[in-house]
DNA sequence: CTGAAAGCGCTTACAG
DNA sequence: CTGAAAGCGCTTACAG
């Protein structure tokens, strides 16, 4: 391996002063850079990353922290999507990526314990979070720079990337409201996330704003997974007196919930309308066209890179949260005016 | 920040003990080797990696290599899939994971040298490769251990991990000459992928064993994407002799052919029969119910990791390359026997 | 503008 | 079984 002292060497100069026009100090002369540079050429110098990173405590790397069951997370479109706008912009700004999961839940801040106390990265971010998350705490307490996308209740001012999630979920309901729906149902995600209470919250809001009654038997809580939107509906539509319009957490829980109704033979949206969250490019071209509420998942990733290399930088952050606007894409899951019921 | 010599203070033993306690070497005495442990747990001690990589020339990281279009990638359950096989097996054997994309395209060996020289990682994981791909002559040249996800011909003894992709094509095509269709089409994929010819291979055999004609007009290439599927069927069913069956390259492409085909109102597979690949979680909720190979794909990366981390520990490696099972899912969109012509 | 020296936090022959 | 010393490849005050 070639290191800076043979470099040095064969430049006729200190290990020093490579060093330096590595770093493109200013106070070198154009001829020693020049000269060094070119030797670093002809050898195919690289510098060691490592051995600065020990010098440096920097590592020019940001961690990822998956949320705990990484297993469903890919079964999702969304995180794809909000991994690319991540890289996307981590690579433009010449930083790396460390892919990081929690491990075993007899201790949830094994791995972030690792990262942080290894001195891997420079900084974090953490995909989500549950309502009241120990990893936010422990980061906070060890002073170590991240950002979440997300929200988190307990802590107001972790740094944060999010959309407006009761106002996503306010619309999507309210959506449903001026089609002429007055039972609306609402598929959420499991409970303890934030992102679920949220979203639970906007709709509750919509329906008390129109003066409807969210029937309990309406709500139903389960996984970001096809197979909860098919249990769902399977609920639902035994019901006696079931809702005619349903919104739900994900567009691939939507994705069950279209498969169980074609099943029991329901049309959408003549019986029953759909409106979901994250407009995932499948959302499209689902049968029917799914009216899903785009929350610009790239932009969160990038966004969630730019403030963490702000606030790595020292800047300090004007807006927290940032909230990445969102907008409701109507297609035809949803497009279906209730008849008014006879007034007798 | 603690270090091994604040460790070694308290316990009065001196640094190389604590080091020696922390690697586990057999020749501590418990009594020393209890005392520092319980020093390291009271001040919550964790080793710098970083210095520990530097001296070690060891990190402990396996780097994850995404082809160029990283911006396609993610459409494409597919590739979630086999990162999820690959963080589950490496976050199991207590490896990390760096994340890196091929950048700018006027030096393409930029992302991967500096990943090798700087020494970041232990080993590579290429997804996919091209036909004719400089990053394996460069790891090849390097020595530097890596395992390809895919197949390269120009680098036969290259570590592998791949399906039959031959043998998957020929499968789904076999199918449907089994269901009596003579005039079969294929929409595939970027033609510079090894994949996308090996698949071609696989396709055309199986017609030539029938004794059925490839016609040039029945074949397309394209990307990764919907929009590719979408085009390819604008282009077939203006044919005066389009095909009655279709094999198409990735079932994400696939959507995109069933979306042309709704909107141009044909049906599917009375009027064409559509087999595809990877048997993502979608296929299944497509209308109708997509035909697919499974190819293993969580297997694919998992299995990847196995195969790298042998070749860090020095095992040989027996087989190469390591080919994961496939198999046919045969579901409504090819489920139509196609009628014999009536024989005069 | 440049060099010698100390040091980042760890590991590992070598010696005892 | 344990310690002192050298070293991994770099950076950076300090001095000139």
């Amino acid at each position: 391996m070639i290191t800076i002292k043979d470099i040095a060497k064969l430049a006729g100069v200190s290990p020093s002063t490579v060093s330096r026009v590595i770093s493109n100090h200013p106070r070198i002369s154009t001829k020693t850079s020049l000269k060094v540079k070119q030797i670093m050429k002809e050898l195919n110098y690289h510098p060691n990353i490592i051995a600065k990173s020990l010098v440096s405590r920097t590592t020019h790397t940001l961690g990822i922290m998956l949320p705990r069951p990484a297993e469903e997370l890919f079964q999702n479109y969304f995180f794809g999507e909000l991994l690319r706008g991540i890289i996307t912009h981590a690579t433009r700004m010449n930083y790396e990526l460390l892919l990081t999961t929690e491990t075993s839940s007899d201790n949830e801040l094994h791995a972030i314990s690792r990262l942080v106390h290894g001195r891997r990265v420079d900084g974090i971010l953490l995909l989500g979070s549950k309502r009241d998350d120990p990893i936010i705490s422990f980061l906070e307490a060890e002073k170590f720079p991240f950002v979440l996308i997300g929200r988190s209740e307990a802590h107001p001012n972790a740094p944060m990337v999010d959309n407006d999630n009761v106002q996503t979920a306010y619309d999507a309901t309210h959506h449903l409201i001026a089609q002429g729906h007055t039972r609306i149902g609402f598929v959420s995600g499991p409970p303890d996330i934030t992102l679920s209470h949220d979203r639970m919250l906007g709709y509750q809001k919509a329906l008390a704003q129109a003066g409807l009654d969210a029937d309990s038997d309406w709500i139903v809580e389960g996984e970001f997974l096809q197979e909860s939107g098919f249990r769902a509906m399977s609920l639902f539509m035994s019901l006696p007196d079931r809702p005619t319009a349903i919104v739900v957490i994900d567009d691939n829980v939507a994705f069950g919930v279209l498969r169980a109704l074609a099943e029991l033979h329901y049309l959408v949206p003549e019986d029953i309308s759909v409106v979901s969250f994250n407009n995932i490019a499948l959302s499209e071209l689902a049968s029917p066209p799914l009216s899903s509420i785009d929350i610009g998942t790239y932009q969160l990733g990038y966004t969630a890179v730019q403030v963490l290399l702000k606030i790595l930088s020292g800047e300090p952050q004007l807006h927290n949260p940032v909230i990445i606007p969102h907008r409701l894409i109507v297609r035809e899951s949803s497009l279906f005016s209730k008849p008014k019921p006879p007034s007798d």
